[in-house]
DNA sequence: TGTGCGTTGAAATC
DNA sequence: GATTTCAACGCACA
């Protein structure tokens, strides 16, 4: 690791460590070395480190069912961007004398039997706010706590522990973003950096009767006949990551100028080339590792943009999305979801292929669903685009079915952010101007008569136009 | 209960 | 085609 920043403190104080023991550290998410408590702590006094990641057949093998290459839950091009943050991860550990334990199965019957099977007293893992690992996560506490073995769970995804947001609001996540800035505030480790930078760690202990594999390849998985050049351009993992970072970091002035378009949206052509939402998404990059990079530069420039606009702003515009789906049951519904406002959206098959496959008959629609599906990744106003398109357009089909191809697709799909910005879009929440439902005003009438929006992204959308051959096939037809 | 406001949007106007 | 105007809904907070 190259890490030469201060590294933020964890905001949760360590239990009092046993010695001469053994610890697991179970990786999910947090796929990364530097900043990452759950490993240090797993590390600290320990004689062995077991460091597991649980290959679940369910998001990682092939369903030929599926409308796209990929798992009956993740595209291809997100497990091979997974399985990329896997094999660095892998060389990381090897690099402080350690290793990656793989395992293939249903993570909490995998974890469990670790347990029973390895002289292990401790059990290391980031705490996961998504409905999915709170699920995982009772599981394996329950029998840890059952064990006799001491869990370990950090806050370390986010920048702020969004339950105690929730707290401070009284027991409901704010629905503003200008509220979630009050609540949040400075975050505790911001003013307090502790540098930290793993040497070594405890070698791997006895695995007994396990059998452990490497990392898998995208073959080995059972996909086959899928070429590089076929997939998405951008490479898993942390070594990845912090060179993305350092490049972008580089150049202060843009760092501290990074602005939200206001009349020259071609500013945003720069970061749709940093690609880091991925990064975070795996924590493949610590957002709080990221953070303090940023305000490291706005402490050494004159003046810098401040949050929604701001690079830091977009951090928090993360956290914000976090906190309201940690703190709303069924959020990622219509049904049953109190912050969703209730649409009777058309439940037309045809017209969600037609975004889908993108053959709507719109160029500029098409052009990005093309790169949805080639690269996994686009840019943040071309999501929204063509989520407006789908849902408050002509086709007014349910956000969630949307939600469902964003999330199979994008290689950074994220649970929280991915349903956050799909409410978003389609008017349900956060955002309810104009919703043509309820409003005489727009319902019924043709999406954007006056192209004020398509408009909105065109120095996006011809930003795209030199980035990949693909889409002067697609301008060509405008 | 009223008022302010939002990483707004569409119609009116230049 | 580009720019300006103003209508709009529900959260936040008094």
């Amino acid at each position: 690791m190259r890490i030469s920043h201060c590294l933020p403190k964890t905001s949760f104080s360590s239990p009092i460590m046993s010695s001469g023991s053994a610890s697991l550290m179970w990786f999910r998410k947090g796929l990364r070395i530097h900043d990452n408590p759950a490993l240090e702590y797993a590390s600290k006094g320990a004689k062995f480190v077991y460091p597991v990641f649980v290959v679940d057949p369910h998001y990682m093998e092939p369903d030929p069912t599926a409308f796209s290459p990929g798992s009956s839950r993740a595209g291809l091009n997100r497990i091979r961007f997974l399985l990329e943050s896997l094999v660095d991860l892998d060389l990381s550990l090897k690099k402080l004398g350690s290793r990656l334990l793989v395992f293939k199965g249903e993570p909490s019957e995998i974890l469990i039997r670790c347990l029973q099977e390895w002289d292990v007293n401790k059990l290391c893992f980031e705490y996961d706010t998504d409905p999915y690992y709170q699920a995982l996560d009772m599981k394996v506490k329950d029998y840890a706590s059952t064990a006799g073995i001491e869990v370990f769970s950090p806050v370390s995804h986010t920048l702020f522990n969004p339950a105690d947001i929730i707290q401070k609001n009284g027991g409901k996540p704010p629905l503003t973003y200008q509220s979630f800035l009050k609540l949040a505030g400075q975050p505790s480790w911001a003013s307090s950096p502790l540098p930290v930078s793993l040497s070594s760690l405890p070698p791997v202990g006895d695995v007994g009767n396990f059998e452990i594999s490497e990392v898998p390849t995208v073959e080995e998985l059972g996909y086959k006949g899928y070429g590089q050049e076929e997939l998405s351009p951008f490479r898993g993992g942390e070594s990845e990551a912090l060179k993305k970072l350092r490049e972008s970091i580089n150049d202060k002035e843009w760092v501290a100028n990074f602005e939200k378009p206001k009349g020259d949206p071609s500013a945003y052509l720069t970061p749709a080339t940093t690609v880091l939402s991925p990064y975070l998404k795996f924590g493949c990059l610590s957002s709080r590792y990221f953070y303090q990079c940023l305000t490291d530069v706005y402490n050494n420039v004159k003046k810098h943009t401040a949050p929604p606009v701001s690079l830091v702003g977009q951090l928090l515009w993360r956290d914000f999305f976090y906190t309201v789906a940690f703190g709303t049951p069924n959020f990622d519904r219509m049904k049953g979801n109190r912050i969703c406002k209730q649409i009777p959206w058309s439940n037309d098959d045809e017209l969600l292929a037609a975004w889908r496959e993108a053959r709507t008959g719109y160029p500029w629609i098409d052009a990005i669903m093309v790169q949805l599906r080639k690269w996994g990744w686009m840019h943040h106003l071309a999501r929204h685009c063509v989520a407006c398109f789908l849902t408050r357009g002509d086709m007014f089909v349910h956000w969630e079915k949307g939600r469902d191809v964003f999330d199979r697709l994008l290689i950074d799909s994220d649970w929280a952010i991915n349903n956050g910005n799909w409410l978003w879009l389609s008017c349900s929440s956060f955002f309810y101007q104009y919703n043509r439902i309820y409003s005489p005003v727009s319902f019924g009438k043709k999406y954007d008569p006056n192209g004020n929006y398509i408009r909105h992204f065109l120095p996006v959308l011809k930003g795209m136009l030199k980035l990949h051959p693909l889409y002067v096939f697609f301008f060509g037809l405008v």
